[in-house]
DNA sequence: CCACCCCGACTGAGCGCTCGCTCAGGTTTA
DNA sequence: TAAACCTGAGCGAGCGCTCAGTCGGGGTGG
C-alpha cells in the first residue's frame, strides 16, 4: 500500500519521537496487515492482536507505533485513498482535447475501482467509525479525487469539446464518474453476468459522455 | 417501521411457538428501537441491552423473539428494504407513456432516498455483518427493487417511448437508477451545498434519460 | 366464592469470555 | 553500558447471552 505516513495535513498520530523512517516502515507493516484483515473480517471483528501478528511483531510494538484501534483504521483509509490517487493520477495524460482525455480518465478510473473493489467497500463500510476529525480528513481525500474529473471536465468545456456546462453540473457528472466507478465494485455481484470490466466501461462512458457533447 | 415479520421465503428466525401477533408487536418494537440506535451508533457499538432498554423490555425479553444481535441487524436490513419497496411501489403509475412513467418513477424513488437516507446508509455499512444466508436475502430484496425499474425500462422500450435496449442496458441503466439515488444519501455532505433536492431529481433525470429516448 | 395451581411473559444478576491497551522487564544495537 | 526497541502476561471493562426466579391472570375443584 502507497502513502502511510501521517499526511501532511491530518491528525497527527503522536508517538514518542523515535525519529527515522522505522515509524515510516512499521506503520506501513501495519497498514499492509490491516488492509487485508479489515476486508476479510471488517474493523470491529479484528483484534488488535491479529493486526500485531500479521504485521510481523507484538502487541506491544504495535502500541509503539499508533495509539488506538482507531488509528489503524485511519491509516488504512489514507493509505487506500493515496494509492487509488497516485494509480490514477500516473496514468492521466494530458492532450489537446479535453473530452478525449477525461474519456481517457475513465477507462483508468474504473480499471482501479476494479483493482481495488475490496479496499472500496471497506471505505464505504468503516468510515464512519472513525473519530470525526479523522473521518473528516478522510472525506476530503476523496473529494480531491473527485476534483481530478472536474478538472478534466472544465478542460473539455474551456477548449470546446464539450458542451457549456455550470458549475454544479461539473460537480454532479464528478461525482457520477466516481459512484459509477464505485458501484462496479460494490454490485459486481449482480454486473458481472452481464458485463465484462471493457463492456462497462465502454457502456458508462457512452451514459456519462453522450450528454455532454 | 413496516415489515417485520420473517419474510415469507428467509432465514427463519426461531423462537418457542408463543404465536399469535405478540411476536410480531414485539419485534416491530426491537426493530423501531434499533433501527434509530444502528443509525447513531452503528451495529457493532449498539449493545443488547440498549436495544431492549429502547425497546419497552429486558434483555431476557429480547431473546425470547430473536436468538442472537445479528438476528436484530436482519430484521433490521429486511424492514428497510420493505419500507422502500413499499413506498415506491405505492406511488407508481402505470400511464400509456413508459418513457414518462420512468420520469415519475425516478422521482418518487429519489424522494424516498432523501426520506430514507440514513436507512441507506445502514444497509450499505452493515450489510457485511450479517450472517451468509441472510446477507445473501437482504441483497436479493434489493434486486427486487432494482426490477422495478427493469420492468418500467422494458415497458418503456415496449411502447417505443424509448429508444430499443439490450437486456444488458436496461439492467445497467437501472442499476444506474438505483445508485444515483442512493448517492444523494451518501454523499450529501458534497451535493447539497449545489444542489436541492428538486434540481438533483431533475438534472439526474435528464441525464439518465436523455440517453435513452 | 375462595383457594389452589398452572403457565407463559417477563426480569436482571451474573457467567464466561474477549477485547483494547499497559508496563515491567528482556534483547539488540551502536 | 546506555539507548532504542521489542515482548507478552496481565488488567479491567464490557460484551452477548442464560436461566432461576417473579408476577399476574385465568382455569379448576370444592
Amino acid at each position: 500500500m502507497g502513502d502511510t505516513s501521517a499526511p501532511s495535513q491530518g491528525p497527527k498520530i503522536h508517538t514518542e519521537v523515535k525519529d527515522s523512517d522505522l515509524v515510516f516502515r512499521r506503520r506501513r507493516q501495519i497498514v499492509d496487515a490491516s488492509v487485508q484483515l479489515f476486508i476479510s473480517k471488517g474493523f470491529h471483528k479484528t483484534t488488535t492482536r491479529e493486526i500485531a501478528k500479521a504485521a510481523g511483531f507484538s502487541i506491544g510494538t504495535l502500541y509503539e507505533y499508533v495509539n488506538s484501534k482507531e488509528d489503524v483504521l485511519y491509516l488504512v483509509c489514507q493509505a487506500i485513498h493515496s494509492e487509488m490517487e497516485q494509480r490514477l493520477k500516473q496514468r492521466l495524460r494530458h492532450g489537446i482535447n479535453g473530452a478525449r482525455d477525461l474519456e481517457a480518465a475513465i477507462g483508468v478510473y474504473f480499471t482501479v475501482c476494479d483493482q481495488m473493489s475490496d479496499h472500496i467497500l471497506l471505505i464505504y463500510q468503516e468510515t464512519k467509525s472513525l473519530p470525526a476529525e479523522s473521518r473528516r480528513f478522510v472525506l476530503e481525500h476523496e473529494l480531491r479525487i473527485t476534483g481530478v474529473f472536474k478538472d478534466l471536465l472544465a478542460r473539455g468545456v474551456a477548449d470546446f469539446s464539450l458542451r457549456p456546462l455550470h458549475p454544479p453540473e461539473i460537480t454532479l457528472v464528478a461525482h457520477n464518474i466516481m459512484v459509477v466507478g464505485h458501484m462496479w465494485g460494490f454490485r459486481r455481484w449482480a454486473l458481472a453476468p452481464s458485463f465484462s470490466l471493457e463492456q462497462y466501461i465502454q457502456l458508462q462512458s457512452d451514459y456519462l459522455l453522450g450528454e455532454l457533447t
